[in-house]
DNA sequence: AAAAAAACTGACTGAGTGCTCAGTTTAATT
DNA sequence: AATTAAACTGAGCACTCAGTCAGTTTTTTT
Protein backbone atom coordinates (compact mmCIF):
# COMPACT_ATOMS: atom_id res chain seq x y z
CA UNK A 1 0.00 0.00 0.00
CA UNK A 2 1.27 3.19 -0.91
CA UNK A 3 1.70 6.27 1.64
CA UNK A 4 -1.51 7.57 -0.14
CA UNK A 5 -3.69 5.02 0.30
CA UNK A 6 -2.59 4.48 4.13
CA UNK A 7 -3.73 8.46 4.28
CA UNK A 8 -6.63 7.74 2.72
CA UNK A 9 -8.06 4.63 4.19
CA UNK A 10 -6.91 6.66 7.80
CA UNK A 11 -8.77 9.89 6.84
CA UNK A 12 -11.51 7.63 6.47
CA UNK A 13 -11.75 5.50 9.32
CA UNK A 14 -10.85 9.33 10.92
CA UNK A 15 -13.49 11.42 9.46
CA UNK A 16 -15.79 8.66 10.20
CA UNK A 17 -15.48 7.90 13.22
CA UNK A 18 -14.76 11.79 14.49
CA UNK A 19 -16.23 13.90 11.83
CA UNK A 20 -14.45 15.85 9.69
CA UNK A 21 -13.61 19.06 11.33
CA UNK A 22 -12.95 16.96 14.81
CA UNK A 23 -10.07 15.45 12.86
CA UNK A 24 -6.97 17.22 12.56
CA UNK A 25 -4.26 16.88 10.29
CA UNK A 26 -1.41 16.37 13.24
CA UNK A 27 -3.61 13.43 14.31
CA UNK A 28 -3.93 12.44 11.02
CA UNK A 29 -0.36 12.15 10.46
CA UNK A 30 0.07 10.96 13.60
CA UNK A 31 -1.55 8.35 12.86
CA UNK A 32 -0.62 7.12 9.19
CA UNK A 33 3.12 7.80 10.57
CA UNK A 34 3.75 10.28 8.11
CA UNK A 35 4.51 13.89 8.55
CA UNK A 36 1.94 16.45 8.43
CA UNK A 37 3.88 17.76 5.07
CA UNK A 38 3.50 15.05 3.49
CA UNK A 39 -0.65 14.90 3.83
CA UNK A 40 -0.70 17.91 1.97
CA UNK A 41 1.68 17.17 -0.64
CA UNK A 42 -0.82 14.16 -1.67
CA UNK A 43 -3.68 16.49 -1.11
CA UNK A 44 -3.77 19.64 -1.80
CA UNK A 45 -5.72 20.93 1.20
CA UNK A 46 -8.33 18.94 3.74
CA UNK A 47 -11.40 19.39 1.66
CA UNK A 48 -9.65 17.94 -1.13
CA UNK A 49 -8.48 14.83 0.97
CA UNK A 50 -12.28 14.33 1.36
CA UNK A 51 -13.49 14.47 -1.83
CA UNK A 52 -10.64 12.20 -2.71
CA UNK A 53 -12.36 9.37 0.12
CA UNK A 54 -16.16 9.85 -1.69
CA UNK A 55 -14.65 9.32 -5.10
CA UNK A 56 -13.10 5.94 -3.61
CA UNK A 57 -16.45 5.23 -2.31
CA UNK A 58 -18.09 5.76 -5.37
CA UNK A 59 -15.47 3.33 -7.27
CA UNK A 60 -16.39 0.34 -4.51
CA UNK A 61 -20.07 1.01 -4.59
CA UNK A 62 -20.06 0.65 -8.95
CA UNK A 63 -17.86 -2.78 -8.44
CA UNK A 64 -19.70 -4.16 -5.49
CA UNK A 65 -22.67 -3.42 -7.40
CA UNK A 66 -21.33 -4.71 -10.72
CA UNK A 67 -20.27 -7.90 -8.39
CA UNK A 68 -23.92 -8.68 -7.27
CA UNK A 69 -25.90 -8.09 -10.02
CA UNK A 70 -23.72 -10.47 -11.80
CA UNK A 71 -23.69 -13.33 -9.04
CA UNK A 72 -27.30 -12.84 -8.20
CA UNK A 73 -30.27 -13.94 -10.40
CA UNK A 74 -33.48 -14.13 -8.84
CA UNK A 75 -36.90 -15.72 -10.23
CA UNK A 76 -39.10 -12.71 -9.63
CA UNK A 77 -38.75 -9.23 -8.39
CA UNK A 78 -40.26 -9.88 -5.21
CA UNK A 79 -37.65 -11.88 -4.60
CA UNK A 80 -34.94 -9.58 -5.77
CA UNK A 81 -36.40 -7.01 -3.42
CA UNK A 82 -35.32 -9.48 -0.78
CA UNK A 83 -32.19 -9.75 -2.04
CA UNK A 84 -31.76 -6.20 -2.58
CA UNK A 85 -32.29 -5.55 1.08
CA UNK A 86 -29.77 -8.51 2.00
CA UNK A 87 -27.42 -6.94 -0.08
CA UNK A 88 -27.96 -3.53 1.25
CA UNK A 89 -27.72 -4.74 4.97
CA UNK A 90 -24.05 -6.53 3.78
CA UNK A 91 -22.44 -3.33 2.01
CA UNK A 92 -23.35 -1.08 4.38
CA UNK A 93 -21.00 -3.50 7.20
CA UNK A 94 -18.64 -3.96 4.34
CA UNK A 95 -17.97 -0.20 4.06
CA UNK A 96 -19.07 0.88 7.50
CA UNK A 97 -16.89 3.50 8.15
CA UNK A 98 -18.05 5.33 5.12
CA UNK A 99 -21.64 4.59 5.49
CA UNK A 100 -21.18 6.16 8.56
CA UNK A 101 -19.68 9.41 6.27
CA UNK A 102 -22.61 9.58 4.37
CA UNK A 103 -24.78 9.22 7.22
CA UNK A 104 -23.24 12.55 8.97
CA UNK A 105 -24.18 15.94 7.85
CA UNK A 106 -20.65 17.49 6.68
CA UNK A 107 -20.83 15.44 3.67
CA UNK A 108 -24.22 17.67 2.61
CA UNK A 109 -23.10 20.70 4.35
CA UNK A 110 -20.19 20.48 1.55
CA UNK A 111 -22.21 19.90 -1.18
CA UNK A 112 -23.60 22.68 -1.30
CA UNK A 113 -21.13 24.61 -2.05
CA UNK A 114 -18.32 22.16 -3.68
CA UNK A 115 -20.04 21.09 -6.87
CA UNK A 116 -17.97 17.93 -6.88
CA UNK A 117 -18.81 16.99 -4.06
CA UNK A 118 -22.81 17.51 -4.54
CA UNK A 119 -22.69 15.32 -7.78
CA UNK A 120 -20.20 12.68 -5.99
CA UNK A 121 -23.30 12.19 -3.40
CA UNK A 122 -25.61 12.63 -5.88
CA UNK A 123 -23.84 9.93 -7.87
CA UNK A 124 -24.09 7.31 -4.80
CA UNK A 125 -27.35 7.53 -3.46
CA UNK A 126 -28.75 7.13 -6.71
CA UNK A 127 -26.68 3.68 -7.20
CA UNK A 128 -28.17 2.87 -3.41
CA UNK A 129 -31.78 3.71 -4.72
CA UNK A 130 -31.46 2.68 -8.07
CA UNK A 131 -30.68 -1.05 -6.04
CA UNK A 132 -34.51 -1.22 -5.14
CA UNK A 133 -35.97 0.47 -7.89
CA UNK A 134 -34.63 -2.06 -10.65
CA UNK A 135 -35.97 -5.06 -8.58
CA UNK A 136 -39.43 -2.73 -8.43
CA UNK A 137 -39.16 -2.66 -11.81
CA UNK A 138 -38.27 -6.06 -12.98
CA UNK A 139 -41.54 -7.24 -10.15
CA UNK A 140 -43.98 -4.97 -12.29
CA UNK A 141 -43.20 -6.45 -15.29
CA UNK A 142 -43.26 -10.26 -14.33
CA UNK A 143 -46.56 -9.53 -12.25
CA UNK A 144 -45.05 -10.06 -9.03
CA UNK A 145 -44.88 -6.04 -7.56
CA UNK A 146 -47.97 -4.44 -7.61
CA UNK A 147 -48.09 -1.08 -9.97
CA UNK A 148 -46.32 1.28 -7.41
CA UNK A 149 -44.77 4.61 -8.63
CA UNK A 150 -41.31 2.79 -8.94
CA UNK A 151 -39.30 5.73 -7.96
CA UNK A 152 -41.10 6.82 -5.07
CA UNK A 153 -41.33 2.99 -3.46
CA UNK A 154 -38.13 2.97 -3.74
CA UNK A 155 -37.21 5.99 -1.51
CA UNK A 156 -39.09 4.42 1.03
CA UNK A 157 -37.89 1.19 1.12
CA UNK A 158 -34.50 3.07 0.69
CA UNK A 159 -35.09 5.11 3.55
CA UNK A 160 -36.32 2.50 5.45
CA UNK A 161 -33.53 -0.14 5.44
CA UNK A 162 -31.17 2.87 5.79
CA UNK A 163 -32.61 3.39 9.35
CA UNK A 164 -31.79 0.09 10.31
CA UNK A 165 -28.54 0.60 9.63
CA UNK A 166 -28.59 4.25 11.20
CA UNK A 167 -30.08 2.34 14.33
CA UNK A 168 -27.34 -0.22 14.43
CA UNK A 169 -24.58 1.91 14.43
CA UNK A 170 -25.96 4.16 16.75
CA UNK A 171 -26.39 0.79 18.76
CA UNK A 172 -29.75 1.62 19.33
CA UNK A 173 -31.34 -1.47 17.93
CA UNK A 174 -29.48 -4.52 15.64
CA UNK A 175 -30.15 -4.86 12.29
CA UNK A 176 -30.30 -9.07 12.96
CA UNK A 177 -33.21 -8.38 15.33
CA UNK A 178 -35.17 -6.21 12.78
CA UNK A 179 -34.56 -8.29 9.70
CA UNK A 180 -37.58 -10.24 9.29
CA UNK A 181 -39.87 -7.47 10.10
CA UNK A 182 -37.76 -5.44 7.39
CA UNK A 183 -38.61 -8.09 4.83
CA UNK A 184 -42.06 -8.31 5.57
CA UNK A 185 -42.48 -5.26 5.28
CA UNK A 186 -41.24 -4.80 2.26
CA UNK A 187 -43.43 -7.80 0.89
CA UNK A 188 -46.26 -5.90 1.86
CA UNK A 189 -45.90 -2.80 0.48
CA UNK A 190 -44.65 -4.14 -3.13
CA UNK A 191 -47.19 -7.28 -3.20
CA UNK A 192 -50.49 -7.12 -5.33
CA UNK B 1 -37.54 37.65 25.44
CA UNK B 2 -34.85 37.29 27.74
CA UNK B 3 -31.62 37.74 26.87
CA UNK B 4 -31.21 34.05 27.86
CA UNK B 5 -34.09 32.90 25.41
CA UNK B 6 -32.76 35.01 22.66
CA UNK B 7 -29.17 33.09 23.09
CA UNK B 8 -31.01 29.64 23.15
CA UNK B 9 -32.81 30.41 20.19
CA UNK B 10 -30.10 31.93 17.84
CA UNK B 11 -27.79 28.75 19.30
CA UNK B 12 -30.38 26.49 18.28
CA UNK B 13 -30.20 28.11 14.72
CA UNK B 14 -26.92 28.40 14.32
CA UNK B 15 -26.09 24.68 15.64
CA UNK B 16 -28.58 22.97 13.81
CA UNK B 17 -27.41 24.91 10.69
CA UNK B 18 -23.44 25.47 10.87
CA UNK B 19 -23.10 22.37 13.41
CA UNK B 20 -21.86 22.07 16.81
CA UNK B 21 -18.08 22.58 16.11
CA UNK B 22 -18.20 25.20 13.52
CA UNK B 23 -20.47 27.62 15.52
CA UNK B 24 -17.95 30.14 17.33
CA UNK B 25 -19.19 32.02 20.34
CA UNK B 26 -18.15 35.49 19.00
CA UNK B 27 -20.94 34.42 16.09
CA UNK B 28 -22.84 33.36 18.07
CA UNK B 29 -22.42 36.85 20.92
CA UNK B 30 -22.29 38.74 17.19
CA UNK B 31 -25.89 37.43 16.23
CA UNK B 32 -27.63 37.87 19.31
CA UNK B 33 -25.75 41.59 19.62
CA UNK B 34 -24.57 40.11 23.28
CA UNK B 35 -21.30 39.90 24.57
CA UNK B 36 -19.43 37.08 24.51
CA UNK B 37 -18.95 36.90 28.16
CA UNK B 38 -22.94 37.34 28.29
CA UNK B 39 -23.08 33.91 27.00
CA UNK B 40 -21.21 32.65 29.45
CA UNK B 41 -22.49 33.90 32.69
CA UNK B 42 -26.19 32.13 31.30
CA UNK B 43 -24.17 29.11 30.26
CA UNK B 44 -21.38 27.39 32.23
CA UNK B 45 -19.89 26.58 28.60
CA UNK B 46 -20.57 25.49 24.72
CA UNK B 47 -21.87 22.46 25.51
CA UNK B 48 -24.31 22.96 28.60
CA UNK B 49 -25.58 25.40 26.16
CA UNK B 50 -26.28 22.10 23.77
CA UNK B 51 -27.72 20.47 26.35
CA UNK B 52 -30.21 23.28 27.11
CA UNK B 53 -31.21 23.18 23.46
CA UNK B 54 -32.19 19.45 24.22
CA UNK B 55 -33.79 20.57 27.33
CA UNK B 56 -35.77 23.28 25.37
CA UNK B 57 -36.43 20.50 23.24
CA UNK B 58 -37.87 17.55 24.94
CA UNK B 59 -40.15 20.37 26.78
CA UNK B 60 -41.70 21.46 23.39
CA UNK B 61 -42.37 18.35 22.21
CA UNK B 62 -43.94 16.63 25.33
CA UNK B 63 -46.63 20.16 24.97
CA UNK B 64 -47.01 19.06 21.46
CA UNK B 65 -47.38 15.72 22.19
CA UNK B 66 -49.94 16.19 24.92
CA UNK B 67 -51.86 18.98 22.90
CA UNK B 68 -52.41 16.82 19.66
CA UNK B 69 -53.79 13.75 21.99
CA UNK B 70 -55.98 15.81 23.33
CA UNK B 71 -57.20 17.36 20.46
CA UNK B 72 -56.67 14.44 17.86
CA UNK B 73 -59.18 11.09 18.68
CA UNK B 74 -59.55 8.45 15.52
CA UNK B 75 -61.97 5.92 15.46
CA UNK B 76 -59.56 3.32 14.50
CA UNK B 77 -55.62 2.39 15.14
CA UNK B 78 -55.54 1.98 11.02
CA UNK B 79 -56.73 6.04 10.80
CA UNK B 80 -54.40 6.72 14.18
CA UNK B 81 -51.64 5.81 12.38
CA UNK B 82 -52.32 8.20 8.87
CA UNK B 83 -52.77 10.72 11.96
CA UNK B 84 -49.14 10.14 13.39
CA UNK B 85 -47.40 10.02 10.04
CA UNK B 86 -49.00 13.39 9.49
CA UNK B 87 -48.24 14.51 12.66
CA UNK B 88 -44.81 13.84 12.83
CA UNK B 89 -44.54 15.52 9.50
CA UNK B 90 -46.05 18.91 11.10
CA UNK B 91 -42.94 18.73 14.37
CA UNK B 92 -40.88 18.18 12.11
CA UNK B 93 -42.11 21.20 9.68
CA UNK B 94 -42.94 23.22 12.88
CA UNK B 95 -39.24 22.33 14.68
CA UNK B 96 -37.71 22.18 11.47
CA UNK B 97 -34.06 23.55 13.49
CA UNK B 98 -34.66 20.95 16.15
CA UNK B 99 -35.16 18.25 13.91
CA UNK B 100 -32.17 19.37 11.68
CA UNK B 101 -29.78 19.30 15.22
CA UNK B 102 -31.46 15.96 15.92
CA UNK B 103 -30.14 14.61 12.49
CA UNK B 104 -26.63 15.43 13.18
CA UNK B 105 -24.21 13.25 14.05
CA UNK B 106 -22.70 15.72 16.53
CA UNK B 107 -25.66 14.86 19.11
CA UNK B 108 -24.93 11.31 19.79
CA UNK B 109 -20.96 11.62 19.71
CA UNK B 110 -21.58 14.05 22.74
CA UNK B 111 -24.17 11.09 24.04
CA UNK B 112 -21.49 8.71 24.08
CA UNK B 113 -19.58 10.74 26.76
CA UNK B 114 -22.50 13.24 28.48
CA UNK B 115 -24.90 10.85 30.56
CA UNK B 116 -26.89 13.67 30.64
CA UNK B 117 -27.28 14.04 26.58
CA UNK B 118 -27.87 10.58 26.38
CA UNK B 119 -31.08 10.49 28.37
CA UNK B 120 -32.31 13.61 26.88
CA UNK B 121 -31.86 12.29 22.97
CA UNK B 122 -33.17 8.77 24.45
CA UNK B 123 -36.60 10.16 25.98
CA UNK B 124 -36.67 11.97 22.84
CA UNK B 125 -36.58 9.37 20.61
CA UNK B 126 -38.75 7.26 22.52
CA UNK B 127 -41.30 10.09 22.33
CA UNK B 128 -41.06 10.41 18.65
CA UNK B 129 -41.12 6.68 18.38
CA UNK B 130 -44.51 5.91 20.64
CA UNK B 131 -46.14 7.92 18.87
CA UNK B 132 -46.47 5.30 16.40
CA UNK B 133 -46.07 2.35 18.92
CA UNK B 134 -49.56 3.58 20.53
CA UNK B 135 -51.48 3.79 17.37
CA UNK B 136 -50.17 -0.14 16.15
CA UNK B 137 -51.13 -1.24 19.98
CA UNK B 138 -54.86 0.67 20.03
CA UNK B 139 -55.26 -0.80 16.01
CA UNK B 140 -54.19 -4.09 17.35
CA UNK B 141 -57.34 -4.08 20.47
CA UNK B 142 -59.60 -2.49 17.90
CA UNK B 143 -58.69 -5.38 15.23
CA UNK B 144 -57.83 -2.87 12.45
CA UNK B 145 -53.84 -3.77 12.61
CA UNK B 146 -52.25 -7.12 12.48
CA UNK B 147 -50.47 -9.07 14.99
CA UNK B 148 -47.07 -7.72 14.05
CA UNK B 149 -44.63 -6.94 17.07
CA UNK B 150 -45.58 -3.24 17.94
CA UNK B 151 -42.23 -2.00 18.85
CA UNK B 152 -40.34 -3.42 15.77
CA UNK B 153 -42.80 -1.83 13.30
CA UNK B 154 -43.14 1.62 15.20
CA UNK B 155 -39.02 1.41 14.33
CA UNK B 156 -39.96 0.54 10.76
CA UNK B 157 -42.20 3.07 10.62
CA UNK B 158 -40.17 5.88 12.05
CA UNK B 159 -37.66 5.30 10.35
CA UNK B 160 -39.12 5.82 7.20
CA UNK B 161 -41.08 8.47 8.18
CA UNK B 162 -38.18 10.37 9.19
CA UNK B 163 -36.26 9.52 5.86
CA UNK B 164 -38.91 11.26 4.25
CA UNK B 165 -38.17 14.36 6.87
CA UNK B 166 -34.33 13.81 5.80
CA UNK B 167 -35.05 14.11 1.88
CA UNK B 168 -37.38 17.32 2.15
CA UNK B 169 -34.51 19.21 4.73
CA UNK B 170 -31.67 18.11 2.11
CA UNK B 171 -33.60 19.33 -0.53
CA UNK B 172 -33.35 15.95 -2.56
CA UNK B 173 -37.12 14.68 -2.57
CA UNK B 174 -40.24 16.87 -0.88
CA UNK B 175 -42.10 15.25 1.60
CA UNK B 176 -45.33 16.48 0.09
CA UNK B 177 -44.79 14.26 -2.83
CA UNK B 178 -44.50 11.31 -1.02
CA UNK B 179 -47.27 11.11 1.43
CA UNK B 180 -49.80 9.39 -0.42
CA UNK B 181 -47.35 6.40 -0.83
CA UNK B 182 -45.84 7.19 2.50
CA UNK B 183 -49.59 6.71 4.46
CA UNK B 184 -50.56 3.37 2.03
CA UNK B 185 -47.43 1.87 2.78
CA UNK B 186 -47.81 2.37 6.40
CA UNK B 187 -51.57 1.26 5.71
CA UNK B 188 -49.88 -2.38 3.69
CA UNK B 189 -47.43 -3.08 6.16
CA UNK B 190 -50.15 -2.96 8.88
CA UNK B 191 -53.38 -3.85 7.15
CA UNK B 192 -54.60 -7.51 8.21
C1' DA C 1 28.07 8.50 -11.52
C1' DA C 2 25.74 12.83 -12.16
C1' DA C 3 21.58 15.27 -12.66
C1' DA C 4 16.85 15.81 -12.26
C1' DA C 5 12.59 14.77 -10.34
C1' DA C 6 9.63 13.08 -6.89
C1' DA C 7 8.68 12.17 -2.17
C1' DC C 8 9.04 13.57 2.27
C1' DT C 9 10.04 16.30 6.66
C1' DG C 10 8.69 19.14 10.74
C1' DA C 11 9.30 23.67 12.69
C1' DC C 12 6.70 27.52 11.94
C1' DT C 13 2.71 30.92 11.00
C1' DG C 14 -1.33 33.51 11.57
C1' DA C 15 -6.08 33.06 12.03
C1' DG C 16 -9.42 31.42 14.97
C1' DT C 17 -11.06 28.98 19.23
C1' DG C 18 -13.56 28.51 23.98
C1' DC C 19 -13.37 30.62 28.00
C1' DT C 20 -11.90 34.04 31.97
C1' DC C 21 -12.16 37.92 34.75
C1' DA C 22 -11.64 42.65 36.48
C1' DG C 23 -14.53 46.02 36.01
C1' DT C 24 -19.06 48.57 34.57
C1' DT C 25 -23.95 49.14 34.23
C1' DT C 26 -28.63 48.13 35.50
C1' DA C 27 -32.28 46.47 38.67
C1' DA C 28 -34.02 45.25 43.12
C1' DT C 29 -34.04 45.82 48.05
C1' DT C 30 -33.55 48.17 52.32
C1' DA D 1 -30.41 57.71 48.96
C1' DA D 2 -27.49 53.89 49.97
C1' DT D 3 -26.53 49.09 49.52
C1' DT D 4 -26.66 44.77 47.54
C1' DA D 5 -27.28 41.69 43.87
C1' DA D 6 -27.79 40.46 39.12
C1' DA D 7 -26.68 41.26 34.42
C1' DC D 8 -23.46 42.45 31.29
C1' DT D 9 -18.95 43.84 28.91
C1' DG D 10 -14.83 43.04 25.93
C1' DA D 11 -9.87 42.82 26.08
C1' DG D 12 -6.99 39.15 26.76
C1' DC D 13 -5.27 34.21 27.61
C1' DA D 14 -3.82 29.70 26.43
C1' DC D 15 -4.50 26.75 22.96
C1' DT D 16 -5.66 24.36 18.43
C1' DC D 17 -5.87 24.42 13.72
C1' DA D 18 -4.97 23.99 8.45
C1' DG D 19 -1.61 25.04 5.69
C1' DT D 20 3.44 26.61 4.25
C1' DC D 21 8.11 26.19 2.96
C1' DA D 22 13.07 25.75 3.02
C1' DG D 23 15.57 21.99 3.18
C1' DT D 24 16.53 16.76 3.13
C1' DT D 25 16.10 12.08 1.48
C1' DT D 26 14.79 8.75 -1.94
C1' DT D 27 13.86 7.35 -6.62
C1' DT D 28 14.19 7.77 -11.53
C1' DT D 29 16.36 9.25 -15.62
C1' DT D 30 20.23 10.42 -18.36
Amino acid sequence: MTRKQAILQAATRLFSEKGFKDTSMARLSKITGVAQGTIFYHFKNKEELFISILEDFRKSIINEIDRYTKENKFDTGLDMIEGAVAFYLYLAGAMEDRFLLLHRHEAYEFAKINPVCRDLLEFIYGCLINIFEQAILLGQKDGTIADVPAKKIALLIFTMVDGVVRFSTYELYDAGTLYDELINSCRKILQK
